[in-house]
DNA sequence: CATTGATGATAGTATTACTATTATATTTGC
DNA sequence: GCAAATATAATAGTAATACTATCATCAATG
């Protein structure tokens, strides 16, 4: 009950943040911080600060922030990972199953209180808000190969057998999931502060209705 | 001959760049520094120093580097309209229009030498690199206000256009075209660095494939 | 020839992103 | 119950960044 453990690789931190009382205290704060102010005005030393704590005890824990925001992103998608895992045992055919899995990537859930530290539903608006930030760097190669991007590359695999049992020709896989899962956040993102770019000023739900067309739509057999 | 000029948002500069001698150099000098080190690590010192200027001088067209940036990215979708209008005009139909649009969106073209200041292939690569910075920020109502993303909501509307010629009731073109723009620039990223999140080893004809099949099975009437 | 505007040269400030050191409190091993 | 190890707090310090300001020089313009 209480045992629910998101994997996070150990190239992620400095000290594990889950072993400690002020680790999950930091994991906490970072993610009230960065949802209220966004990525590039957090600083360590306002997490101390924040925290009663200091910007040094902050340094033990992570690197630096972009190591921390690649560490939440991480945990976001390893947790998606999780609760889909969950719902499609209740699902018996891979059609239904991606569905499913649509309606969670836009959906904000409510929070999981197996793990009280973490905020899901803060978490995810900052994965809409900042997820591309954690690749598009000059560093990308060398944190590839330290695992900084494996909680996607991971859900991209899944989804993208998925799509393979519904039609085992299809040559995309990879490239539809990461587009779909992009734009899943993306889409939340326009929707809120550039509704030019989209056309889901309906809501949530006309984004999924959106993603799911075009997924089935590409997948299909001719 | 000469005259081609893309416009770009008076708001997205403090003194025009493109009218006077050191601001066009600023331009071409920044556009091979962000190429080459990545928008992080690019300062104005950097520039100013390397066009044997001064920071100041730079200080003096851009309010900052995210407005440089923002410059460059909208100058970028500017062009990329116009090369589109120059194609179509030999191309009499919806369907093979969108073709090209996505060819050109993903295939990097020779460079302009009616702007010789402006090297588009280097200017390619830092809009795959760098393009989401430019809205991912607390800033963002903001600088929408004052015409910062003009550039890509141009061209989301005018490719949304040609797919409600091909079918006037697609309920979702913008959100189709905001997400095949950025899958276009993400694919590009993913193939050379996070190929697990691609399926386009075989290169960039594998991605125009990929993007033209999702889109024209996304519009298609059922 | 006087004025204006653009640029260069230089200086200075607040903040950021760290690193280092030392003191104190807590836990653990014996 | 005490010593040793560990975690944290407190503080200081550094180099780089992101600006802002001032002033001198130079060229163009009226």
């Amino acid at each position: 009950m209480n045992a629910l453990n998101i994997s996070v690789s150990a190239k992620l931190y400095n000290k594990n943040p889950e072993e400690t009382d002020l680790g999950k205290r930091i994991l906490s704060k970072s993610i009230e911080l960065m949802e209220e102010m966004g990525y590039e005005h957090v600083t360590f030393k306002k997490i101390g600060l924040a925290l009663e704590s200091t910007e040094a005890s902050v340094y033990r824990y992570f690197q630096n922030k972009h190591q921390l925001l690649a560490y939440l992103i991480n945990w976001y998608w390893g947790w998606l990972e999780v609760k889909m895992a969950q719902e499609f045992m209740m699902l018996n055919n891979a059609e239904d199953k991606l569905k499913r899995a649509i309606e969670l990537l836009v959906n904000p859930m409510g929070e999981d209180n197996r793990i009280p530290h973490i905020d899901e539903g803060l978490l995810q608006r900052i994965v809409v808000a900042e997820y591309p930030k954690i690749y598009l760097t000059k560093e990308v190669d060398a944190e590839n190969e330290e695992g900084y991007f494996l909680g996607y590359k991971r859900l991209c695999d899944t989804l993208g057998n998925l799509a393979l049992q519904l039609n085992p020709e299809y040559k995309y896989p990879h490239s539809l999931f990461s587009t779909v899962i992009s734009a899943a956040q993306s889409q939340q993102f326009f929707t809120a502060h550039l509704p030019r770019l989209s056309d889901a000023s309906a809501g949530r739900g006309a984004i999924v209705e959106f993603l799911t067309e075009l997924t089935l739509n590409s997948i299909q057999k001719k």
